[in-house]
RNA sequence: GGUUCCAUAGCUCAACUGGAUAGAGCAACUGCCUUCUAAGCAGUAGGUUCCAGGUUCGAGUCCUGGUGGAAUCACCA
């Protein structure tokens, strides 16, 4: 709760107390902002206390706002529309307001509370590059870190590397065969294209197996298995568990390749992490912890020496946690991973960035882990995202239906670099700087439109028209920041300060008004997404703070201003809005620039 | 079929957790560059919030039942 809202609801509390003997905690009191078409900023409800208080709407409104008349010095004005009272707060204490947001170095930063929290986000598989889905799941991973440090935490940003399995062999087989010795060197491909193009390889070559034996008058099911390719592959899974040289080395070498693939496409991303796990390091953990849940009856051993966990009691299924032959599945391995991590980084929280295709599996890890009685239990939490649509539907890989990371990101650029030599914005800057530009707008851009939008909620990509450079976009939040830039250099080049004198200014503008009073709802803000795992809140604050602004500076003089104190306080608004769209805009992972 | 999630303007999304006349952007139309960057600003038009009930001072939001869509229900990951 804000400063001035805390304030509020205790004046609000007092006056039920003076006036009807009334105790109502002044955090039971809700303020909500006023609506636009009234005067005020903030409003309080009346409708809850009529009972308690036997007053009509108006009545109750009218006496609280008089109340605060008399008693509290930050209200100046009230006004009552049926059962809502409108409180105006004066310009002084706004003043007072943006003069302290204006002098912190640093503004939207909560103070440390004193938690840890991993956050585990990309988690890509070395068979195939990434794409668009991973950019959703890589640019919400990142902001939501530092959301959360912002809020308060120690973060540890980690990456789940899934480099193991039958998948891998898949393209692994399919290079053997049919790669004839290329190299990302040889054929001039990326890393993680060239391990991708044997990928798809092995889908086609397997289906045509398929497709023999089936005509063969094989059924389907068993074509599937008996498929020599898909027998190959598993041979060379069990290689590679057996630690076969010739395998490991292939899968060594094919694997070095994706990586310096991947490296390029997170620095691109601008994506970094302090710790990558790798599945071939941890595929082995959970079957002790399997053994301590038998022991403590939480799992039970079926015939076939397979182990379970029943949770219909919980509204769940019975579920495998460890084969009969006692190797792994999913599971097995998750669970014991929750241990490894918290043992490296003691953690109050662990985030899993992943998509909602798997609630039921971290629904039944999280039960699991709860009745192992692990006291981090309660902070497990999966942030679910939803998927990312094409207009053709969903994406698939191997019908080549994915929209790649790096030609998206490629295409960003090209597009805001052809977008800035049209509106002829490259005068002045050199080349690097320019090539500079393209990129945060291009990135920028994008970013910005995958987390504007509910993490939660599954979203529509048209590659066509979806990524724009006007409206509610990155792009215009960072010109935004680029006008105000100007504005600051011209102040500097001017000699005005931002330092102002609050009892030398005698009124507000609307205009004004209004982005002093969103301005100190920042912290509320970071707080709010970092508790709802959302960078869409800052996303939306960040835009409104920028739409406001752009009225203002339509509206409202700066420099032309003949009053020197008010200049002086409107290079200082100018200024804290350009340090809240840099922090805002820092949270997302989008940079902003000086100019373009 | 069971479970979970979703449905808001032509399109893409908001709506401060139950509050006032449901808001932005895109697309369409109309104005504003001799003045701090027009990637901007101001305005017009666009809605039975999927449907039907219910809860209450008050419902896009909560409950019940439908309709339509998605995910999941593997000894895959």
């Amino acid at each position: 709760m804000s400063n001035i809202e805390s304030q509020l609801s205790e004046g609000i509390s007092a006056a039920f107390k003076d006036i009807f003997s009334l105790n109502v905690p002044s955090d039971k009191i809700s303020l909500q902002p006023t609506r636009k078409d009234f005067e005020g900023t903030h409003t309080l409800v009346v409708f809850p206390f009529l009972k308690e208080t036997r007053q009509k709407p108006e009545d109750l409104g009218t006496q609280i706002g008089d109340y605060l008349i008399k008693h509290s010095r930050i209200v100046s004005a009230f006004n009552v529309v049926k059962g809502f009272l409108n409180l105006t707060i004066s310009d002084e204490f706004w003043l007072t307001q943006l003069q302290q947001v204006n002098r912190l170095k640093t503004y939207g930063d909560l103070p440390s509370n004193g938690q840890k929290v991993m956050v585990e986000f990309s988690s890509p598989n070395t068979n195939k590059p990434l794409h668009l889905g991973h950019l959703r799941n890589n640019f919400l991973g990142d902001s939501v870190s530092k959301i959360l440090a912002a809020a308060g935490y120690d973060v540890m940003k980690v990456n789940l590397v899934n480099d193991r399995g039958i998948h891998i062999c898949k393209s692994m087989l399919a290079y053997k065969k049919f790669g004839e010795g290329e190299t990302p060197e040889t054929s001039g491909i990326k890393g993680d294209h060239l391990i991708g193009k044997y990928y798809v390889k092995f889908d086609q070559e397997y289906k045509k197996e398929m497709l023999e034996l089936i005509e063969e008058g094989m059924d389907q099911e068993e074509a599937k298995k008996k498929a020599p390719l898909m027998l190959e592959a598993q041979t060379m899974l069990q290689k590679w568990e057996d630690g076969d040289d010739e395998t490991v080395a292939l899968w060594k070498k094919m694997n070095g390749w994706v990586y310096k693939g991947f490296d390029a496409s997170y620095k691109t991303m601008g994506i970094d992490f302090d710790k990558i796990y790798h599945e071939s390091e941890t595929y082995l953990l959970g079957k002790d912890i399997v053994d301590e849940g038998i022991k403590k009856n939480i799992f039970f051993k079926k015939e076939d020496n397979s182990t379970w966990i029943d949770l219909r009691g919980e509204k769940m299924d019975e579920k495998l946690v460890l084969r009969g032959d006692g190797t792994s599945v999913y599971i097995t391995q998750d669970i014991g991973t929750c241990d490894y991590k918290h043992n490296d980084f003691p953690f109050d929280k662990s985030v899993y960035v992943v998509g909602n295709e798997q609630d039921y599996h971290f629904k039944v890890l999280f039960k699991i882990m709860e009745k192992l009685e692990r006291p981090y239990a309660g902070g497990l939490y999966h942030l679910s995202y939803g998927m990312v649509d094409l207009p053709s539907g969903k994406m698939k890989s191997r019908e080549g239906t994915v929209v790649d990371a790096d030609d998206l990101m490629q295409e960003m650029f090209d597009t805001a670099e052809k977008q800035t030599r049209e509106l002829g914005k490259i005068e002045g800057l050199s080349e690097t700087e320019a090539q500079n530009l393209y990129r945060t707008l291009g990135l920028g851009a994008l970013k910005y439109f995958l987390l504007k939008v509910d993490p939660k909620k599954r979203m529509l990509f048209n590659p066509q028209e979806s990524i724009e450079f006007q409206g509610h976009t990155g792009p215009f939040i960072q010109y935004t920041h680029a006008r105000i830039s100007a504005i600051l250099r011209r102040a500097e080049g001017l000699g005005v300060e931002t330092e102002f004198d609050t009892s030398k200014v005698d009124s507000l503008h609307p205009r004004e008004l209004e982005i002093i009073s969103k301005l100190v709802t920042f912290p509320e803000v970071v707080r709010e997404a970092a508790e709802s795992y959302s960078p869409a809140f800052i996303a939306n604050f960040v835009y409104e703070v920028a739409k406001e602004y752009n009225g203002f500076y339509q509206e409202v003089q700066i420099f032309g201003e003949e009053d020197k104190e008010k200049m002086k306080m409107r290079v200082a608004l100018s200024a804290s809005v350009a340090k809240v769209i840099r922090k805002g805009m820092s949270l997302l992972g989008i940079e902003v620039p000086e100019r373009m």
